[in-house]
DNA sequence: GATGAATGAGGATTCATTCAT
DNA sequence: AATGAATGAATCCTCATTCAT
């Protein structure tokens, strides 16, 4: 007859990508227990059952979701630790700046929001994720932040010592802003640039 | 149809405490939605039906849990409050030490992780939380790092105007203690004392 | 010391009829399986287990329930079995409004609508009230409207041969009022009273 | 978790209506509130969760049921309306016939008395029925009634003041019938045409 | 006798998973 | 490949019944 207008079906990787996208909404909103494959596959725009055409299982499908964000994720690290050379308030800028952008400024927030709460019933989960993305970033920043240290761009070595001090107060609005950002919102933008002031050694009042 | 077993041994309030660290146990270790009552009442020794001559539903349940920690929470935060003609660096260390022990070295972590989990589900325990917890402890710390920074005692009047940032590095060790502690744990000790160091102004690193 | 003031257990017979009274109302308003000995022992003014000092169990008090209504209904028809000498129309008239003002006059109405709704699943009432009071009745209106027909004084033999016609009005007016009593009611004295006459044999429009 | 042992050979409708015939038998044998879905399923040959595909709730498949009755019987009012030409004996002959074999002699008598039982607890069911069948029904009598009392064909206008009259003895059967039915059984048709015999002014027995 | 807390079987409802179409 | 009706195990919650006090 005549060309096809209407591919009944979607490229399937296309469509696998579908469903992870509804799979976030459902699980972000509801959490593992309580979300719904009917919900998941109607916002997908699919069949219940085209579900298990992609994933084994509902825990197949929840862990596929949080490892596709693995990569993106793991992208962003690299591409700072290869901006290694750039310098130090700037980098640390960036860091900062970029997990205001990419991680509270998007709904890979509450992705992590659904990781800390599910975490210990997955933990393969939480391990794969601090194996390829938070150990990578810790020990990129720890290098950074070790030689600022020494070059004395930054206030402290402690944040040498405990990079996590660095990124305390990112993961401290993620969870701020579940929680009370609803009726108590929290401007995270200037805490940051505060924060960001301390590591980089703002001039202090001076003390008599 | 059924039949008293064990005969009831039991004062009254303790039952329903029973059941509040059973709740508390099932609840940490399953989330709201895959708690099965069943095993909260097992686990308390009773019958599941006892469950429901102390709360309305599992709902119900949750939530005084939760509420059930306001209280001592509360409390500490009084008795911080109480002591704010201390020097300032003995009550920012009282401050971090009490969240240390009374939090991160207790249970109430992974209340803080549920409280985390299952906030947006129960706007109204998280709302309560803000108000009677969290609101009020914000508060108690602004007057004392407003003074301190008045007084030149910390390192930055940052602090003063986002509190949640002397906090922030005790959210982060709930979150890191819970997704990756088992595996990579952080010493939580030395990263608080490190932070109180950079809070209070401890001399820099001298650079060479 | 003094004189007991307040005895705290009444006459065990006005207990188990307090219990019977409770037990009337809630049984008619959820009926039998619905019904709750919770709410049963409220009513009363009882904790729940002192039913069960009167009742084997929640079947017992209901057929004792029903039973208590057959002393009095029996009574009723007795009373009137003995006044079979008054005249036709006087002894018609006095066995429907009996009927009108003992039975769709009280909760006996309902009583009738519950062993109509349960009957099927406790046969032996509805055995024990045929045999004690439906067939006596039946047989007493036989014996009256068998020689009323025989003196002409009603419409008809039908009513002899079967008494039910007599009392079917009352029955269909039970039915009314309990389905659609709340929003369509019916004038039932009146459509009683349309019905003696009938049965009286009231003067027909002439046939041309 | 689950998986379907029995392919389905299944028209859409038909399992639909499957269930309901299912509902009717348990609905019937155990009232509303002690009748079990799983029984309903078992008797229709599917699965409990099979239900809650076609109906909401158990509520909702009780208040289907007796609705689905409403079709038949209004179908069979307006079809006696169409014939409202016809002459009077052989119309009200028509109505308590058909009333006779098509309640009285299926399973809708069952549906009635569930109706009487239920129907304080279902006003909306009781109400509907009320208005599609039941004043259509008394409106239908009314007119045949009233112009069969004016032409001097019935025996009195007491039948249309009160069309209840005429069906009482219909109400009357049915609950006879389901209550006494198994051992004093009633022979409703000849009660039935005394009943029009005295409608239709039957010449009495002549007195001696 | 009276109480009412405790029991646990029972039943409505949900939803992950399967498979005939 | 895609569908979605069907399945039935799982779980919340109720309430008749018991018995220590």
């Amino acid at each position: 007859m005549a060309a096809p207008r209407k591919p009944r079906t979607l490229p399937p990787e296309d469509r696998r990508q579908a469903i992870l996208a509804a799979a976030a909404d459902v699980f972000i909103a509801e959490g593992y227990a309580a979300a719904r494959l009917d919900e998941v596959a109607r916002r997908a725009g699919i069949a219940k059952g085209t579900i298990y055409l992609h994933f084994r299982d509902k825990q197949d499908l929840f862990q596929q979701l949080l490892l596709s964000l693995v990569g993106p994720m793991l992208d962003q690290v690299e591409a700072l630790a290869a901006r290694e050379d750039v310098p130090t308030p700037a980098l640390l800028h960036g860091i900062i700046t970029l997990a205001r952008t990419e991680l509270l400024g998007t709904r890979r927030k509450d992705i992590l929001r659904l990781l800390i709460a599910e975490g210990p019933r997955f933990p393969e989960i939480a391990r794969f994720h601090h194996d390829h993305v938070v150990s990578r970033g810790i020990a990129m920043m720890q290098r950074v932040l070790t030689r600022a240290a020494a070059r004395g761009e930054i206030a402290s070595d402690a944040y040498a010592r405990f990079p996590q001090l660095l990124m305390a107060p990112v993961i401290a609005a993620v969870v701020w802003d579940s929680l009370f950002g609803a009726f108590d919102p929290l401007d995270v933008e200037a805490m940051l640039n505060a924060h960001l002031g301390l590591v980089l050694g703002a001039p202090r009042e001076p003390t008599p």
